[in-house]
RNA sequence: GGGCGUUUAGCUCAGCUGGUUUAGAGCAUCUGCCCUACAAGCAGAGGGUCGGCGGUUCGAAUCCGUCAACGCCCACCA
């Protein structure tokens, strides 16, 4: 064996090997399920360290799980991520000289088609690199068939449960790509912009004018009030008045609405219905009507103001035709400054939407769109996280849950895309023509999972991504035609009735609201069951310096050239040490390198044990001691590892796991038991120290699971086809508490001689005495290299260095070596220490009202420090002035 | 503007319902070692008045209040 491990060749070769042993496959059995459905990474993405870390976590429990007992399931899939996608295709498109709008739908689909087959997937192979056993037999695509059969029944019963409809409301609009987007989809972000304070001619009263504040002038061709609020003083006199939207001409009334803030900017609000969200409302409130100025990619369309008897219009209309918003924004300041009709602009800083995807800034815009009714899912979805049926880890998150459904609006599905699930909305025809789109009646529109029989035209909408991921947990399990609306009822799909719920969700907690929460309303609604037992909210891997990982930053490092580096077990272990439930993960590559050089500690410590040669005989006091005591610590750290499990405190249960396995396994068990060069070790004490490495194999596979895999393999004979991943992870129980405080004392001894030899440079080979007041384990003799001579009283005279342990001394006489002063100054120090410690003890214990108040044993307790340091103390004092004398 | 969270060694974090030797771990640092598993290693050492202030208590890193810094989420003040 190499003194280095090697990874690459050996992650291939069992990753192979589990797949041809359809190791990660499952089907339904008589074990307990533990189901896993993966958040579907995008079907043209590639992996990034959010996936690393995201998807070891699941791979983790599902490891974990299979060793547990449980028939594990994790399941794999990708998103088609509508948005994403089509972005994607359309920029490819236009590389090759090709416009969207060229297209027909059918062709666009096909591209888009061609697209996904040609880098789909590519991150589910990357996954394998990281080691994630998923049953890949099962892998599912948001868009395959039967996917997307179930988005289609769930809309139509939506809709007939009265839960979709269709409706002309103001919605976020990404002018990019030309689609509607939920409110979850708009990113608000602090811009530092101006306020232009407008003047708007009062038609009653010429010479005098209204000011309003506007960050938008750009939208004033939209302008069909001034609002103010009618309590509001020095507006009084604007009551009843009409003005003039400056340049544009037009008249327009002042309006009074309580909606206005009193003593904010001027009080006068330009009422533009079409293009803000608050002014639609008081448009509606008041009867007024909407003129839009925009068209679907955000440019001037002001066709229609030609129309309009505009008596006071100074501008060109047909120079700002078709101009770019932010373009016109500049050109109308100008021109209206040059016109007189700005008073002032301020600095101004206020949020902007942006779009999530293009991040382009939205533009809110009136639109016929289809719509959940979202209360009645926060209904259902509310209660089940609040009372912890679903537990979140971390709880904060609960709020942010709660937060959220509390203050619910209806949910924009529809968008203008072709890549996605198509709407299925049929309209006649020959009513279409008639009415148009925007007046045709609801009644007549036809909902159905198949196109109706005449003379229908479909709607050409698509469905929002998120409409398909959230009927994932259930959906991934529909085979063989079984429906999701049977799903409930009949419970007939043996699949779904095994693996629903699934028991872990791991994601980020930023699709809260896009993924979880919905899943969580589908889930009660299709199923009424939970969709899952436990979500993990993991946190954002960031670079060392706390900047979110990005592409533009280039602080992100290629998982597979980490993987390459530092082999799977090592990236994995380096992600896990960072990543305690919920924080932000900053990550850095030297997180891996201790994840290789643990990986490297492992081989070796094997290859000194595959080393050792046998024989049969009796096991010596030492190797008893080291055997009984390692079985003791073995045991209490799984206890711990088991119940960090349960917390879901991954890190904390890997760093339990490492401990155990580099300072007591390594550094302290196999210094015990190994035999002097050449010599052979006997087979019970071998026997046992193949059963605990074999144990922590076991506890260490889940975080690394190639090497354990390699070593189990080789640690004994194994079948064909057997694998670590189903061995059984149960220990016959330990509880050795006496056993475990007495190698810590003696661990103590050894540590005080071996901290002795370096402090005065005496090699380890050099033999010393330890005067000792009592039996000295075995083990400190061979560990420390003492001989031990028993005394109940030290010879203090003599020079040398002592020690305390509890409250017993130890002496080790080193004539040649001593220096005195240095002696004393150490214990003069330590003397000072110990009396600071009695001094609190003891200010405790004169206090009346503690030795009164505090439970007895407390009391007992310092009483038992107060002896132990008074003791001490005493001994120490000896020691100085034995040194001195 | 509301809400939530964080603040403990140079770094990343533990520290559960207040008392278990005047705070722990891993990494990093420093010192000495190529000793026949491992220098991707071994042995040893140093390092914190627990963000500030105030309070409750016999006793506070731990509970309460307040301030500060940072982070996240939500919100239609144009």
């Amino acid at each position: 064996m190499e003194a280095k491990y090697n990874p690459t060749d050996i992650e291939q070769k069992w990753y192979q090997y589990w797949l041809d042993n359809k190791h990660f496959h499952s089907e339904p059995d008589g074990r307990e399920p533990f189901t896993v459905v993966i958040p579907p990474p995008n079907v043209t993405g590639v992996l990034h360290m959010g996936h690393v870390l995201n998807e070891t976590i699941q791979d983790i429990l599902v490891r974990r799980a299979r060793l547990e007992g449980k028939n594990a399931c994790w399941v794999p899939g990708t998103d088609h991520a509508s948005i994403a996608t089509e972005a994607k295709v359309i920029k490819r498109l236009k590389e090759q000289g090709i416009n969207k709008s060229d297209l027909t739908r059918e062709q666009f689909l096909k591209h888009a088609w061609d697209w996904t087959d040609e880098h789909g997937g590519i991150i589910l192979k990357q996954l394998r690199k990281l080691g994630c056993s998923c049953d890949w037999d099962r892998t599912s695509f948001t868009m395959d068939e039967t996917r997307s059969q179930a988005v289609i029944s769930v809309f139509c019963d939506l809709y007939r449960k009265g839960l979709i409809y269709r409706g002309l409301r103001m919605v976020n609009w990404d002018p990019e790509r030309q689609t509607a987007l939920s409110d979850e989809e708009v990113i608000y972000h602090e811009e530092h912009s101006k306020f232009y304070y407008l003047k708007y001619n009062v038609v009653e009263e010429p010479g005098k004018y209204a000011v309003v504040a506007t960050t938008r002038p750009e939208t004033i061709f939209g302008d069909i009030a001034v609002c103010i609020n009618p309590k509001e003083e020095k507006n009084q006199w604007l009551k009843g008045k009409h003005v003039v939207v400056p340049g544009v001409g037009r008249v327009i009334p002042i309006i009074e609405d309580r909606y206005v803030e009193i003593g904010f900017g001027t009080g006068c609000l330009k009422v533009t219905p079409a293009h803000d969200v608050n002014d639609y409302a008081l448009g509606q409130k008041y009867n007024l009507k909407t003129i839009d100025i925009f068209t679907a990619d955000a440019h001037l369309n002001v066709e229609a103001l030609k129309e309009e008897n505009l008596e006071f219009l100074q501008f060109d209309l047909d120079k700002y035709q078709g101009m770019d918003r932010f373009e016109c924004r500049k050109v109308i300041v100008e021109e209206l400054q040059a016109l007189g009709l700005i008073e002032k602009i301020e600095d101004y800083d206020n949020k902007v939407g942006y779009s999530e995807r293009t991040n382009v800034p939205i533009e809110p815009r009136l639109s016929l769109q289809w719509f959940i009714r979202m209360q009645h899912f926060a209904d259902i979805a509310l209660g089940p996280v609040m009372n912890d049926d679903i537990v979140f880890y971390p709880a904060k998150y609960k709020n942010t849950y709660r937060a959220w459904l509390e203050n619910i609006k209806d949910w924009c599905i529809s968008r203008q895309l072709w890549w996605g699930h198509r709407i299925p909305a049929y309209y006649d025809a020959d009513i279409l023509a008639q009415t148009g789109l925007e007046n045709y009646p609801n009644d007549k529109i036809v909902v159905s999972e198949t196109k109706p029989e005449g003379n229908y035209v479909q709607d050409e909408g698509a469905l929002d991504t998120w409409f398909s991921s959230w009927l994932w947990p259930i959906s991934l399990f529909l085979k063989d035609g079984s429906k999701i609306l049977d799903a409930q009822c009949t419970m007939h799909n043996a699949q779904l009735s095994y693996y629903y719920p699934t028991a872990d969700l791991v994601t980020g907690p930023d699709i809260i609201f896009f993924w979880v929460a919905r899943m969580i309303m589908a889930g009660y609604e299709y199923m009424g069951q939970m969709p899952f037992k436990h979500v993990y909210f993991t946190g954002i891997v960031r670079d060392k310096l706390g900047r979110k990982m990005s592409k533009s930053l280039g602080n992100s490092p290629d998982p597979l050239d980490l993987i390459e580096r530092y082999g799977a077990d090592g990236v994995r272990m380096g992600m896990m040490l960072c990543a305690p439930a919920g924080n932000d993960i900053l990550f850095d590559d030297s997180l891996c390198e201790q994840g290789r050089n643990f990986n490297n500690k492992i081989w070796n410590c094997f290859r000194l044990v595959k080393g050792l040669e046998v024989v049969d005989k009796e096991q010596d006091a030492i190797c008893k001691q080291a055997t009984d005591w390692f079985g003791a610590m073995l045991s209490k750290t799984d206890e711990e590892v088991s119940k960090l499990f349960k917390q879901y405190r991954l890190s904390e249960a890997l760093m339990a796991i490492y401990k155990l396995f580099w300072d007591e396994f390594s550094s302290w068990y196999l210094e015990m038991i190994k035999p002097a060069y050449g010599q052979p070790i006997d087979k019970t004490t071998y026997d046992l120290t193949l059963q605990y490495f074999e144990y922590m194999l076991k506890l260490l596979h889940p975080f690394m699971p190639f090497i354990t895999e390699e070593l189990w393999q080789n640690i004994a004979e194994r079948k064909e086809g057997e694998t670590i991943m189903y061995s059984s992870l149960t220990l016959p129980p330990y509880s050795s508490t006496p056993l475990l405080l007495a190698m810590e004392e003696t661990k103590s001894i050894v540590v005080n001689i071996r901290a002795i030899r370096a402090a005065k440079n005496i090699s380890p080979k050099e033999e010393l005495t330890l005067m000792a007041p009592k039996e000295v384990s075995d083990v400190a003799v061979k560990l420390a290299n003492v001989t031990i001579s028993l005394t109940q009283d030290a010879k203090h005279s003599s020079a040398g260095s002592s020690f305390i342990i509890g409250t017993d001394e130890y002496f080790v006489p080193l004539d040649q070596f001593i220096n005195k002063d240095e002696e004393i100054k150490k214990l003069e120090a330590d003397l000072a220490h110990q009396e600071g410690f009695l001094r609190g003890v003891m200010a405790k214990l004169n206090n009346e009202r503690f030795v009164a108040n505090a439970k007895p044993e407390v009391v007992e307790m310092e009483r038992k420090k107060q002896h132990d340091a008074e003791a001490r103390i005493t001994t120490i004092r000896q020691l100085i002035e034995a040194l001195k004398g």
